[in-house]
DNA sequence: CGCATAGTTCGTTCCTCATCGAAGCATCCT
DNA sequence: AGGATGCTTCGATGAGGAACGAACTATGCG
């Protein structure tokens, strides 16, 4: 029996999926909330503050509240860094590429993330928001541009900045390996697609799927 | 819910304690057999056996079999760097220092490591053996100095160089910082410690207690 | 003050998985 | 061949822990 430092215990809490999740998208640098977090692993509040309640005691998360919100992040580059690691190692024995089936072939073109839209949709949208100059693309920031609040405003969506929550921000996307477009105007724009019913949510799923008039319907309106 | 590489799956399979020491075990960068993995991880082995190709079937594990023995190694730099990493995480955030209590002491000592004494009184010994050139050390490995033989079988211990597994080995030891004499020069000689009554193994422990004139017995016999 | 939102705590259910003994293969030794 | 050693497979047992609903606390808003 080794002693030392407990790997085990690390890494057994990277070990449960829900963690995981939590983990993986915490990679992006930006905190996030207990309820972003629960949506993100797939699992319900309750459950997702334990999960965080243990990784804060594993030294893992660090806790910034503000308000009624609780703001986790990664404790550190450390952390991050071990992430990476076995994010490689993963990468590298995992190319258990399953065909991908129809539906992960709906998931590529159009997914809810959060509460915003993901998918090479969402990707083609932002370019072209930021093509149009709508929105401003400031590195890794995205900025509201001059003609944006009239610009969506003719759409039916209209920008609340007041929010804590910033307006927008780039969610890396999985497939493609571009940005979309996250935030309170990502997640208005979802709204709007599915009250207009141009897509329906796959249940069980996060796969979009776009009927062939909301599909155009969307084209007009966000990629013309 | 996160897509991309399988980073739970993984990071669970450390997550197992036995699985970790496993692991840890084979960090020195020799390969063992499934047996001394069981040892090293406190396990029996069944255990032992159903955890090997559970990492096998993970890819973190690479295996050589040589007639009945099997020998079990990291399966690249890559999972070792891993290994690291989380180590490293595990040692920053769990300065958890429990005092150490009496058998933490005895441990630190002398203990027992898989069939090879190592603590204190091991690393002395072995630095003295290199320091009369008994031995010789040439960076990691060890070598039988020309007086070995029969400096050994003076005190009665033959030295088999028959056998497949190698005759001396360094092994890093935790408590202190360097090394100790593993092999089956190692082992031949724990087991001289035991037949000699100079001391007795901990019960339930991998202390070995040494009795105040076992301990006489042994400074004389290798630490002259 | 009352209502809504954000989170945590509690208690229960359920399932995975680690564990070991016994038995079965495989390989080596003489 | 026969025995010994190294390791794996099978089957049964048991404990840890992940999950959620319900209830509770805390903060913000009007």
């Amino acid at each position: 029996m080794r002693e030392g430092p407990d790997i085990a215990r690390i890494a057994s809490l990277v070990g449960d999926p829900a963690r995981a999740n939590m983990l993986s998208a915490l990679m992006g640098g930006t905190a996030l909330t207990a309820s972003e977090l629960a949506l993100e692993a797939g699992v319900s509040l309750p459950t997702a503050s334990s999960h965080l309640s243990k990784l804060m005691e594993g030294g893992l998360l660090t806790l910034a509240s503000q308000g009624r919100h609780r703001y986790y992040g990664l404790a550190g580059p450390q952390v991050a860094g071990m992430i990476e690691a076995i994010t490689g190692v993963a990468a590298a024995v995992g190319p258990q590429r399953v065909r991908p089936g129809p539906r992960d072939a709906a998931m590529r073109v159009a997914r809810v993330c959060y509460d915003h839209l993901a998918g090479e949709q969402a990707v083609a949208m932002l370019e072209r928001l930021v093509a149009r100059q709508v929105l401003l693309r400031d590195d890794k920031e995205i900025q509201l541009g001059p003609s944006a609040a009239s610009h969506f405003a003719a759409i039916g969506i209209d920008i609340h900045t007041k929010a804590r929550r910033p307006v927008c921000r780039a969610c890396l996307d999985w497939s493609v390996r571009r940005s979309h477009l996250a935030g309170t105007l990502g997640a208005a724009i979802l709204d709007k697609i599915l009250a207009e019913k141009w897509a329906r949510r796959e249940k069980d799923s996060r796969a979009v799927i776009f009927s062939p008039a909301g599909k155009q319907a969307f084209e007009n309106t966000f990629l013309a």
